[in-house]
DNA sequence: GTATATTTGACACATATTGTCAAGTCAAAT
DNA sequence: ATTTGACTTGACAATATGTGTCAAATATAC
């Protein structure tokens, strides 16, 4: 349901590091941490900067990640999501 | 800065409606509804609802207004915006 | 079994959002 | 120039939402 957590969860288990790693680089609680990869709790917009740097991955692609799922999360449950999102994204290239 | 706010605006100086009746109707202060108006409060989705009626429009016009000013929210000061809502609205139509 | 990694739920804490009140502006009427 | 009515503003308390931690629970490997 989050598409952000899970990709840091592949990352981060292709690279063989624990979840008390990476929180400690974080400096927060492991059980945060596994919240987070797992889309119970969502990251801070620095944090996923520091994140990018941490697993060498870009920033673009997960900041956009972790737009689109606070996107997402405004959506949820709504049959007209779709007009909304359209109507958003043409005000957005104007 | 908020298309719902501006089409309520719109409908209901075109009816002639005061906003001190408005308010009375949806029970909120005189206050509020200005602000809503003008995009400093939000509606509740039930208040959107009701406010379809109220003024007779389109109820699907005004929850995709409603929707897309919450999206764009989300997005605003993001560089990447764009790229997070396509993201998403890709996401979406599946 | 033990040890280590992760998950879960409950909770206190923090932050953000809401709605109201009282005072303010503004324009039109008198 | 004062009054009146419509709307706006800022400050604030109330409410709602979200965050991070702890302790306990699972899970997996050894």
């Amino acid at each position: 349901m989050n598409e952000l957590g899970q990709e840091l969860r592949k990352v981060r288990e292709a690279k063989n590091i624990l979840l008390r790693q990476v929180s400690s680089f974080l400096e927060v609680d492991t059980a945060l941490m596994s919240k987070i990869e797992r889309g119970e709790r969502n990251l801070h917009r620095d944090q996923v900067i520091k994140l990018s740097e941490y697993y060498n991955v870009s920033q673009s692609k997960l900041i956009t990640l972790w737009l689109s799922d606070k996107v997402l999360n405004t959506l949820v449950n709504e049959p007209l999501a779709i007009y909304g999102i359209k109507n958003a994204l043409k005000k957005i290239k104007k």
